[in-house]
DNA sequence: GTCAATTACGTTCTCCGTAAGGATG
DNA sequence: CATCCTTACGGAGAACGTAATTGAC
């Protein structure tokens, strides 16, 4: 008794089953019913036991063949359950992405990915993280999140990473500023200016740092942790700051004005990082490449230009 | 996505599962390395997913190989413990029969059989009815057993049915009565004596009708439905009887004596009935074959002759 | 350079369909 | 004699194994 059967030999039992007629059975299975009589007596071998009683005229189950109909019918609709099961996940129409990512990516680009996504495959349920780099890092290290969207850090090697777009710098500060008339601005152009930082451990803060290595800038005192709070100590006239552009949001409704950085070669690279290794399921490939298209390297200067 | 697998793939795919190494669950499978190559990457296609991610040195799951190997595993313990329970049934450690005999056989020549199939095929029920033929026959009309023993009467035709042996008839009387020391008794010599008879229903009865319809015998004017009732009659003294072998059982322990009658060709047929076009379970089978063998046309004379 | 999965390719074998055979009512 | 399941047989396609290839560490 060799139990290699495959769900043909079964569909063919379930079709003689529900017809007793060998012909019309190996209608509906799409063959000739000489094959389909060969297929019956190869499933009665492997089965190891006559299934139906046949003459010229009737075809009948046995006792053995009853037994294995209930069998045989409980199979076929458990596997056809697992494969609709496993093709809805193919085709998107069930599943799962999470998505970790920075807060002003979650905030400002990734809503609208998010919502067409959704329209997408709405049967996909996505998740969103937002929080800090490390804390995106640790996510997608403990297998919680299948992608995310931060600036670089250390150590990014550890994963399979990818640069969406690069995120350039702008200052901000109120209308009745010096520079507020200017249309765009070069780094030179801070020197004294007082600034108003973010604290030490923000990926904004060390760019920031960085760019402004040769400049003789005025710490203002203040290093605060939100973005909120550095726009109102900016509209209060305390001092001016330098942010990426998808922070920018931060400081609409307020009077301020923000003006672009003339340094091109110094701007936030926003990667798009998976567990490296490791495949993504494939409604994460459908939201990793709708990131990828929607979140591309270009056209976002353009978009959060204005505040 | 065609859904036509066979287990062997299901195997396959487990075995890498298990593995996580092409050459080593190729050898579980007892094939070549590339023909597995093969059958995983026509396993992929069938379910439409990429299953395992793979380079030269390791093999893993997607997530969509996670969520099917829960299905495949599923799959084939259902399979398996489905196919067990089949050959179970096949091999006869499990089943069922169902047998209906008359009294007479049930008491005699059954239990026997019925324990000699008990010792073959312990997991298998085995179902007796003890029943007038008649009776017998509804219950095999209604599918309620399997096969029947039973004295021919009318209709046999309905049945599929085969002679199992021939159950010669015997005078029964007490050890004083003028017959009791003969060896063998002629149908004439009953001339004149009073014979007990039983109801007019019975299988019996019309056959020692036909027996003695060319002798001149008293009637006792006892007519009844027991056998037990006959020979508490004949021990009596109130005349004697005449009863196929198979029913000599009900005469023992008496002081009664029987002796063989000279009628050969007026013996009671005893035979096995099943549905006629609808073939026997495995264990009926088993049991209808045990049954040719222990009561067969030879040696039923020889074994109940003492009473 | 070695180990391991994939691809190439020729052989074998299974499976299918046409057609003949045989049984049944 | 008509129906319809089974068997026979030849060809097409699939599956397999050997061996070459590719790729990763």
């Amino acid at each position: 008794m060799n139990a290699n059967i495959s769900t043909r030999l079964l569909y063919a039992f379930i079709a003689l089953d529900d017809l007793k007629h060998f012909t019309r059975a190996a209608e509906r299975c799409h063959t000739s019913q000489s094959a389909f009589s060969v297929m019956i007596q190869k499933l009665e071998a492997a089965v190891g036991a006559k299934l139906f009683e046949r003459d010229t005229r009737n075809v009948t189950l046995t006792p053995e063949g009853e037994l294995f109909a209930e069998v045989a019918r409980s199979l076929v609709s458990e596997i056809e359950s697992a494969f609709d099961d496993m093709s809805d996940y193919v085709a998107r129409r069930r599943g799962r992405v999470s998505v970790a990512a920075l807060p002003s990516l979650a905030a400002n680009g990734l809503p609208a990915v998010i919502a067409e996504y959704k329209k997408l495959y709405p049967g996909v349920a996505v998740t969103l993280y937002d929080a800090l780099s490390d804390q995106c890092l640790s996510l997608l290290r403990q297998g919680k999140v299948d992608l995310v969207l931060t600036a670089p850090g250390a150590n990014f090697l550890e994963f399979d990473s990818k640069t969406l777009c690069s995120d350039p710098f702008y200052v901000v500060c109120r209308r009745d500023h010096p520079l507020a008339k200017k249309r765009i601005v070069h780094v030179n152009k801070l020197a004294g200016h007082e600034i108003i930082h973010l604290a030490k451990s923000s990926s904004v803060r060390q760019h920031v740092d960085i760019l402004l290595r040769d400049v003789q800038t005025v710490h203002s005192g203040f290093e605060v942790e939100h973005l909120a709070t550095v726009a109102g100590l900016v509209e209060q006239g305390l001092g001016i700051t330098l942010v990426p552009e998808l922070t920018l949001f931060q400081f609409r409704q307020l009077d301020l004005v923000a003006i672009p950085l003339d340094a091109k070669d110094l701007m936030r690279p926003i990667l798009i990082a998976k567990r490296k290794g490791q495949s993504l399921s494939i409604a994460a490939q459908a939201m990793l490449e709708l990131i990828e298209k929607q979140i591309g390297p270009t056209g976002s200067r353009r978009k959060y230009q204005n505040v």
